[in-house]
DNA sequence: ACCCAGAATGAATGAATGTTCATTCTTGAT
DNA sequence: ATCAAGAATGAACATTCATTCATTCTGGGT
């Protein structure tokens, strides 16, 4: 998980090149599932074909139950993908044995989870494509709640740290962790549903005013 | 819209009564948005068929396409319906002349947002199912937005008077109520997709601490 | 009591989609 | 140069689903 370089790629119009190619399993695997995340993004998880996957990954039909056995596996696969990514990410920086500064480190952790491009944007199309059926699904649930669990008391490790240092008061880390890991989902769900409404930037500095609220001394 | 009291009955066995009823127009529609928000809910946006719709109503297949011209019309339909009721609520309470005291609205508007049973959740789950399809689909786009933006317009509107009341310093309305909104939409995320994780209660008092911080003499 | 506008039905239709598998092709080892 | 393992292909199949429409039925108006 946590490689940040491997996805979104490829898609190349491939023109001419009509030649048969052999690779190794686990690259195939990872084309369809870029694939996958780029055609959810572009379509909708609903209207998600897999003949249109196997198409924007430049290969044939029957390949995908080659490497995964169904549609069904395919979706659920990409799925972990994509939020052991986000959430790997995210623990990589709480962790942050290379940012000791506490201040900067949680600076750092509000860029990753609002920054960068398109491909975030794809990302979280993803991810909320999938939760909108997680309601419904129980795989869906388990698969995010069990990586989410882990980044939940990152955060609130994180946190702890920050109120101690800080020496704050009146002010509990589990809740604090809790509010701002829904702040942060709320605002990725504005961005991609009223994008017009809200811009990245005023997004970042609602998440910042929020830390700034808690941890006064840290966030300037 | 705001009509509360309409939605998601029904759903009764029927066992035995086979006779053909024949009802006006306007409760028909009702009828099958209610039977849609509950397949919703259920089965996820995906796997929800005009035959489960129809079925799930007490009703035939061809009444679907009698009184909305296409399954696409009705989920259509269905976003609005839901999208209306839910910021309507906001609206008639932040609106509020029956609450005149700007701390117990805020108490009311909390409640409305957080509280009910299993409707509610019902409702969520339609909410973010489309959600996950609205960076694919325009229209939704644009059903969401134009619903939301009132309701964003309003709650500055009452944050604006509250800060007056109060006066608070170092406080932005604007961006306090984008806060505000996107910290509700992802406790009701993290109620969907992750319910053993976070519970009502807990999601009520992280949302209240949020208000509480930002006006501690309106909140206590 | 009768009638008919239009509400309701559900079998039939055709298009779309997931999955299979017989066949072809590639590559590294011998 | 040859071969076998298995990666890749895509036409064919079976299923599912949205939509249609000829027919039936209901209830209010006369």
């Amino acid at each position: 998980m946590t490689d940040a370089s491997s996805a979104v790629t490829e898609a190349l119009p491939e023109a001419g090149s009509k030649r048969r190619q052999i690779r190794p399993k686990a690259e195939r695997r990872q084309q369809l599932i870029d694939a996958t995340i780029r055609c959810i993004a572009q379509h909708g998880l609903s209207a998600v074909t897999m003949q249109m996957v196997t198409r924007e990954a430049g290969l044939s039909v029957g390949i995908a139950n080659l490497h995964f056995e169904s549609k069904d596996n395919l979706l659920k696969e990409t799925l972990r993908f994509v939020a052991e990514e986000y959430h790997g990410g995210q623990i990589d920086i709480m962790e942050g044995g290379d940012i000791p500064d506490l201040g900067e480190r949680l600076d750092a952790l509000l860029d990753f989870q609002l920054g960068r491009g398109v491909t975030q944007r794809q990302k979280m199309s993803v991810w909320f494509a999938y939760y909108g059926e997680a309601g419904a699904r129980p795989v869906y649930q388990k698969i995010v709640s069990t990586v989410d669990r882990l980044a939940a008391q990152k955060l609130e490790a994180l946190f702890t740290d920050i109120i101690r240092e800080g020496d704050y008061h009146g002010v509990d880390a589990r809740e604090l962790a809790t509010g701002y890991s829904a702040l942060i989902d709320g605002l990725h769900l504005g961005l991609l549903a009223t994008p017009r409404e809200l811009s990245k930037r005023r997004a970042r500095a609602v998440a910042r005013e929020f830390l700034r609220r808690a941890f006064p001394q840290h966030i300037h």
